[in-house]
DNA sequence: ACTGTACCCTGTAGGC
DNA sequence: TGCCTACAGGGTACAG
C-alpha cells in the first residue's frame, strides 16, 4: 500500500493518539506477522511513555522514554486505526468501529486516556521491531538507506553517483530503497512520467546532459520531489486499503498522469502519445511512450 | 557485483 | 454459481 506520502501521512495521523501517551498494555491476535511480533511486548512497554513519532523512508518509528524504538512497516495493506467507539447498535450500545475486517485486527496499543491504536493487515507484510537504543542506532534496516528524497541529502550530484556504470533500468534503480528511501511502484513511475524520462532506460543515462543545461539527474531528482509532496499535500493516494489514522482516503489517485492508466491518452499538453504498461523486476510500470525519453 | 525469479499472504477481478 | 488465473502499494532470499 504505502508508499512514502501514505506513510508520512499515517505518522502524522498517529501523532496525537500517541505522543506524550503512555502505553497501557499491548494485545497480540497472533504471535507474528512478516516478522515474529516483539518478545515480551506488552511487559516491555507497558508503561512507557511516547516520546516522538517520526518516519524514515517507509518506516513509522515511535521513541519511547526509555530509549526503545518501535519500528514499524505497513507492507502492502497495513493500517492503523485509532478506535472511538463510534458506532451505535441497535440496543443504543456504542462500539469500535472502523470499516476494516475485525478479522485482520493483530495488534492493539490500549493508550492512557482510553484511546486504542490498532495495526490491521490483510496481507500481513508488515511488521514491528523493538528495539534498544543501541540496536536501533546501528540495525540493517537503516544502515545504507538512501537519503530522503524531500530533504536536502538527495542532490542531483548524488543521484548521478550512484547510477554511474549502471546498466540497470531507472525504474529499478529508483525501487532501490539503498538508493532512494520511500519510492515505490506509483512514485516511481510517476517521476519519471515528469521528469519524461524512459523507465527503460540504463540508469547510467542520469549523469550526461538532458537538455537546457540540466542533466537528466536535475530533472529527476525535481520529479520525484514534486509528485511526493503533491501526492502528501493530497492525502496520499487510495487504490484499495490504504487509509489515514482517522479513516479518510486520500486523493492524489485522482490526479496520477500515468499509473493504471495505460491506454489513455497523455496528460501532457501537446502530447498525442498513448499511456503504455509495461513490467520492470515483476512490478508494472507505466510511462508515455512519446513523451518520456 | 549485479540481475532475474520465486516467495511471503490474502483478497479481488475477470475469463470461462 | 463456481473455479481458475493473474494481479495488487512491500521487501527478501536465492540462483545464475
Amino acid at each position: 500500500m504505502p508508499e512514502l506520502p501514505e506513510v508520512e501521512i499515517v505518522c502524522r495521523g498517529l501523532q496525537p493518539a500517541l505522543v506524550g501517551r503512555k502505553v497501557e498494555r499491548i494485545v497480540t491476535h497472533r504471535p507474528d506477522l512478516r516478522f515474529p511480533l516483539p518478545e515480551r511486548f506488552d511487559m516491555r512497554l507497558a508503561g512507557r511513555m511516547v516520546r516522538r513519532l517520526e518516519r524514515r523512508a517507509k518506516y513509522i518509528i515511535a521513541r519511547f522514554d526509555n530509549g526503545d524504538a518501535l519500528v514499524m512497516h505497513l507492507g502492502m495493506t497495513g493500517r492503523f486505526n485509532i478506535e472511538k467507539k463510534n458506532r451505535r447498535t441497535a440496543l443504543g450500545e456504542y462500539v469500535y468501529d472502523t470499516g476494516s475486517d475485525p478479522r485482520h485486527d493483530h495488534v492493539e496499543l490500549h493508550m492512557s486516556g482510553g484511546t486504542r491504536v490498532v495495526y490491521n493487515d490483510v496481507r500481513r507484510f508488515g511488521f514491528m521491531l523493538l528495539l534498544s537504543d543501541n540496536e536501533f542506532s546501528c540495525h540493517s534496516l537503516f544502515v545504507g538507506l538512501g537519503p530522503e528524497p524531500l530533504s536536502s541529502d538527495l542532490t542531483a550530484a548524488y543521484l548521478s553517483r550512484r547510477a554511474e556504470g549502471k546498466k540497470a533500468n531507472l525504474k529499478s534503480f529508483l525501487m532501490d530503497q539503498r538508493v532512494v528511501a520511500g519510492l515505490g511502484n506509483i512514485y516511481v513511475s510517476e517521476a519519471l512520467f515528469r521528469a519524461g524520462l524512459d523507465p527503460s532506460r540504463p540508469a547510467k543515462c542520469l549523469a550526461s546532459k538532458g537538455g537546457r543545461g540540466l542533466t537528466r539527474s536535475d530533472v529527476l531528482v525535481s520529479g520525484i520531489r514534486s509528485v511526493l509532496s503533491d501526492a502528501i499535500d493530497a492525502g496520499g493516494s487510495t487504490l484499495r486499503d490504504y487509509r489515514h489514522a482517522d479513516g479518510a482516503e486520500g486523493a492524489f489517485q485522482e490526479s496520477f498522469a500515468v499509473y493504471g492508466r495505460d491506454g489513455e491518452q497523455c496528460v501532457r499538453t501537446g502530447c498525442k502519445g498513448l499511456v503504455r504498461r509495461t513490467v520492470h523486476a515483476n512490478r508494472a510500470t507505466f510511462y508515455c511512450g512519446t513523451c518520456q525519453k
